[in-house]
DNA sequence: TATTTATATTTGAATATTAAGATATTTACT
DNA sequence: AGTAAATATCTTAATATTCAAATATAAATA
């Protein structure tokens, strides 16, 4: 069996139009979804969730070890899925923007119901 | 600068309820996102996004090579996120159920646009 | 039965991720 | 200035992931 060489080559380019012009989309996207898949991580959004949160709150809200969290955080944020704020000496971590957001929403709602 | 205590407390029972006794649903969600979270699977789940394929056809749309795409797609089933069925020959791989197919267009949703 | 086709599994080397201890930085406070 | 508190970074050993070649399996067909 094989599907016909011609609707192979409308398939493909279609594809090519949904998705192959933007590697540069998938690659985001696979790094933005490999930071967001970890426990610790995911832990980490529950908590945020609701609002920004210090790192020492974050700390005893998911027991994650200080340097360890830290490492997390800094990750979280460098691909764009949390943004950071310096108060004095703590740092007022939160979700990035609501795409984010809307994300972790349904992941919760598709796992966690 | 410290929340105070109580407001700690409650915020934690909270958090608890919501997740601290789903450690279950959040070691799922991380496995089944991670997964996800490559550019080879990625590139997979955007060809089989309009219905099932045969690894065959897998493999001419997203260019990747027979044996890595067996491993992907092996990996993809095991978490859940994709079922089979063998006809002959042929294997069929497609989305398993409407929750993750949901999940795959926000994430395109997000990304791609 | 021998061969071909489609897919799956095994293997190994290269690379990436993880956790946590040690240390550094930054700001507040005395 | 000296100390403490909050957070960040460095380091490294343990573990996990990745790709692709080689091999195996399973079904179709000559």
């Amino acid at each position: 069996m094989k599907t016909s060489a011609s609707k192979n080559e409308i398939l493909k380019r279609e594809l090519e139009q949904l998705f192959g012009e933007q590697d540069a989309n998938i690659e985001t996207a696979a790094q933005c979804l490999k930071v967001m898949s970890h426990p610790a991580r995911l832990r980490i959004l529950c908590a945020l969730r609701e609002g920004e949160q210090t790192v020492q709150n974050l700390e005893y809200y998911t027991g994650i070890k200080q340097s360890t969290l830290s490492q997390h955080l800094a990750l979280l944020k460098s691909r764009g899925v949390l943004v950071s704020r310096r108060e004095t000496t703590y740092s007022f971590y939160s979700f990035s923007n609501d795409q984010i957001t809307q994300l972790f929403d349904l992941i919760k709602e598709v796992f966690c119901t």
